[in-house]
DNA sequence: AACGATTTCAACCGCGCTCTC
DNA sequence: CGAGAGCGCGGTTGAAATCGT
């Protein structure tokens, strides 16, 4: 093991008269003061002087080790030898399930902070740690899996550390209470939710550019998603009021805020799985790269794990917090996770997706395998269907094929009626939705339904039209049809995570509805 | 048994931070 | 205050080990 030997064309070979250059090794190494260090694979030899060192003078001052004992090493090196393999205590062997959960309990609140995470592993490397988790996420990536049981986020803090500052991207509420608890800035979209999708095996055939991850993404979609990228998000606070929603309408109409909305929004995603490690900049990245509709970003669906997953190390994490929390939240099943991702598919599929967290690991991977399995059947079906991956923005027959498509997604194996179909099946009209309606489709999920949806028993958003999702914001803010309208678009901003969103920010402004009346009024529905 | 594909993991590299002078 | 050294961290690499056919 260890580096090859392609390393040495740097710096040639070992010098002759290297203690250690007649050892039968062929690594080179680099030039340190007249002496060639070595590189690759250490010998137990070379094991032996560095211990021998560390007894006597302790661990640190690396580069003194080559100046004390000869050896052809660099201190870096050193460090790294010592680190990894040679100090004591260190635990040898695979990660038992333990560790392995709280390993996947750690990234998700600190991203790649290998070092950190290894921290709270005791006789386990940050490296260890490192390659554990890329090894897994490759292992994840081939089952189609999400990276993160569809629990985490509802479970993995203390219920003490959850602010009540909800936003508007990945993760539900309880994640990104989770994100900020620790410091992390929730990213203003959701891009490492839609890009999650592309975890799900590429639809032979559909160019990747068809997921249902592009779908969303898609620069075309309405201005709803790329847009967003652009748009630079200002410091928040956590109480911070959201526009004017419930803020003293002129009816005082039902509050639509933004807690609610956040839930919508992630519990949509959450449908799928997912759950992410916060990425503060990855918005940074998107706005430096110049999101557009060749944005790689956007338009490669090829799915990079390590490209999306090592955007999380970015996010630096202040010591200070990072608090120590009731790591053991979860309540392990006595299998490894990963064997658990491994379990075949069989048997009647668990009840639900995602998980309300009352259920195991188990059942959560096998359900959400088998959904994004549909999900890959359904972007296939959109892939021929729907413009709404390139579509222009006409009228709203591509929300009304995607959303067909989707109600081909209700799940009869969800009986907790968690699944999408489920919901819309219980709560939505059938006329045209989009994933997007899915924002406001999940209020349902999560929370106490809101009766003010509903006037007479007939919703009052009409979904057929494309800026239904926005119809909520229409209806529930009461006021002068002028505010009406300025609100909206608002409101998108606001869903989107950023109030400061100038209306222009969005797609919706040259979108040919801007201009037309209120779709929400309760006179609208048949 | 042979061979190719895949996985694992030790080690290197570059970058950035901190400390010292 | 700036430069340089030391160190730590995260990403990447590639040989060895393992698996599948």
């Amino acid at each position: 093991m260890g580096r090859s030997s392609t390393a040495e064309s740097e710096d040639g070979v070992l010098s002759a008269d290297s203690p250690l250059s007649n050892d039968g090794d062929n690594f080179g190494g680099s030039s340190n003061g007249g002496v060639v260090l070595k590189k690759g694979p250490w010998t137990s030899a070379e094991d032996a002087i560095l211990v021998e060192y560390v007894k006597k003078h302790g661990e640190g001052n690396w580069n003194a080790v080559q100046k004390h004992t000869g050896l052809a090493r660099c201190g870096k090196s050193c460090r790294l030898r010592w680190a990894n393999h040679l100090r004591p205590n260190l635990k040898k062997g695979a990660f038992t399930s333990e560790e392995e959960r709280l390993i996947i309990e750690l990234h998700a609140k600190m991203g790649n902070k290998w070092a950190r995470m290894a921290a709270h592993l005791p006789g386990r490397t940050d490296n260890e740690i490192k390659n554990y988790w890329n090894t897994r996420i490759k292992r994840r990536q081939r089952a189609g899996l999400p990276l993160y049981p569809s629990d985490l986020c509802l479970q993995s803090l203390p219920e003490n550390q959850q602010l009540s500052s909800p936003r508007i991207y990945g993760g539900d509420k309880a994640c990104n209470d989770i994100l900020q608890n620790n410091g992390y800035r929730a990213p203003d979209i959701m891009f490492d939710s839609y890009n999650i999708l592309t975890f799900a095996p590429e639809v032979p055939g559909i160019p990747g550019s068809v997921s249902m991850g592009n779908s969303f993404a898609s620069p075309h979609s309405y201005g709803f998603v790329p847009q967003t990228i652009g748009v630079p998000d200002r410091a928040r606070e956590p109480d911070e009021p959201m526009s004017d929603y419930g803020s003293g309408g002129v009816n005082e109409a039902p509050t639509f805020n933004r807690t609610r909305t956040d839930s919508c929004v992630n519990k949509s995603f959450q449908s799928f799985g997912l759950c992410f490690p916060y990425d503060p900049d990855h918005t940074k990245k998107l706005l430096s790269s110049g999101v557009n509709q060749d944005t790689p970003f956007m338009s490669d669906v090829t799915f990079s794990a390590s490209e999306h997953f090592a955007d999380a190390q970015k996010s630096e994490l202040p010591s200070l917090q990072y608090q120590e929390t009731g790591l053991g939240v979860w309540d392990p099943p006595p299998e490894s996770f990963d064997s658990l991702v491994q379990s075949p598919l069989s048997g009647p599929l668990p009840s639900h997706c995602p998980s309300p967290g009352s259920s195991g690991l188990l059942e959560d991977l096998i359900y959400e395998a088998k959904a994004l399995g549909k999900l890959e059947n359904q972007s296939s079906a959109w892939a021929t269907s729907s413009n709404v991956s390139h579509g222009e923005v006409t009228d709203g027959s591509a929300f009304r094929t995607c959303s067909t498509e989707f109600k081909g997604y209700i799940d009869p194996n969800s009986p907790s009626g968690n699944s999408m179909g489920s919901l819309f099946n219980r709560y939505t009209p059938t006329t045209g939705r989009s994933l997007e309606d899915d924002v406001t489709m999940h209020h349902v999920k999560s929370e106490v339904f809101d009766p003010s949806w509903i006037v007479d028993g007939e919703s009052k958003v009409d979904y057929s039209r494309p800026d239904a999702i926005l119809g909520s914001c229409w209806v529930e803010q009461s006021g002068p049809a002028s505010k009406q309208k300025g609100s909206t678009t608002d409101s998108i901003a606001a869903l989107l995570g950023d109030t400061s969103a100038s209306a222009s920010t969005w797609g919706f402004t040259s979108c040919s509805w801007n201009n037309m009346p209120p779709v929400c009024q309760i006179s609208d529905i048949p």
